[in-house]
DNA sequence: TTGTGTTTTATTGCCTCC
DNA sequence: GGAGGCAATAAAACACAA
């Protein structure tokens, strides 16, 4: 494509000045030029006194105004560029002659080409980083709604153990919280035998591995639990569901002491031993 | 054809390094 | 102080829709 040629007069002219063809001079810089002065302070766009005497060069180069590399020129930048985007002189020159250029234009080419890479660059670094965001979202608000869910458990949790605290005082005379751990383990224990009393399991072939044991002693009966191993009380000793006049077909102790943990045990062992008489 | 947005080529001014 | 790199920018070249 022929656009308005240029062409240069080294003889007539500033060598910040350029010619269209129709002999209309341009001015050579990207601002807008204010005047001749301002002009000629301006780097050259020629590397060397010798090419403003290149004839062969403003016929080649310069007859447009700016010109697009051909394909194969670009080709061959893109392949250097690969192999190391920075530029030595001697690679510049050596490239500058294969590709028919001016080391000028090839060392121009490589800096416009490095910011490009630049921005491509930025542009990868924000997706990562914007599906890291987005992903670290995601997960604090599963995590948000997980702990709201817990929140509403314990308080549920909270509303039961204070119905059983007071079904504790109507048993102890204490607080269930001022319990003694050895104490909380034989509630535990005795709301097991309740359990079991109250299901009529007891004799059964049908045998609840977690619930303490009935051993038949002769005199007496008594549960033996691996759960519970230093509460051994007579049956006569437990509470029943009848007793207390509750309506609730399981005791209020079940389901906490039913998850009686080996932490207790071990709180328990740290307190010291309590003897429920 | 023309208006508009994008890409490419090139310049300028500033900065750093040797 | 000169060479080279970089950010910002201009302007030509190009693409494309209306």
């Amino acid at each position: 494509m022929e656009s308005g040629r240029l062409f240069f007069n080294p003889s007539t002219c500033n060598s910040n000045m350029l010619f269209l063809g129709n002999t209309e001079p341009i001015f050579r810089g990207a601002r807008t030029m204010h005047s001749m002065e301002e002009n000629t302070k301006r780097r050259l766009f020629f590397s060397s006194p010798e090419d403003l005497y290149d004839e062969e060069y403003y016929d080649e180069q310069l007859r447009e105004k700016k010109r697009r590399l051909t394909s194969e020129q670009v080709y061959l930048l893109e392949k250097s560029f690969e192999s190391e985007n920075k530029l030595e002189p001697e690679r510049k020159n050596q490239l500058a002659k294969k590709l028919g250029l001016q080391p000028r234009q090839v060392a121009v080419w490589f800096q416009n080409r490095r910011a490009r890479w630049k921005t491509k660059l930025l542009e990868r670094d924000y997706d990562l980083l914007k599906s890291s965001l987005d992903s670290l979202q995601s997960n604090y608000d599963s995590i948000l709604k997980e702990n709201a869910k817990l929140k509403s458990e314990v308080a549920s949790l909270t509303e039961k153990l204070q119905a059983k605290d007071v079904a504790t005082e109507a048993i102890t005379g204490q607080k269930y919280e001022s319990l003694p751990a050895e104490m909380v383990s034989a509630l535990q224990f005795s709301v097991k035998v309740e359990d079991r009393l109250s299901t009529g399991s007891v004799g059964s072939t049908v045998v609840d591995e977690d619930a303490p044991q009935l051993v038949n002693r002769g005199d007496s009966s008594y549960f033996l639990s691996d759960e519970y191993p230093r509460c051994i009380g007579p049956i006569n000793g437990v509470h029943s569901e009848e007793d207390d006049g509750s309506d609730d077909s399981h005791s209020y102790f079940s389901n906490v002491f039913t998850e009686a943990t080996e932490q207790e045990q071990q709180h328990e062992e740290t307190l010291g031993w309590w003897v429920w008489s």
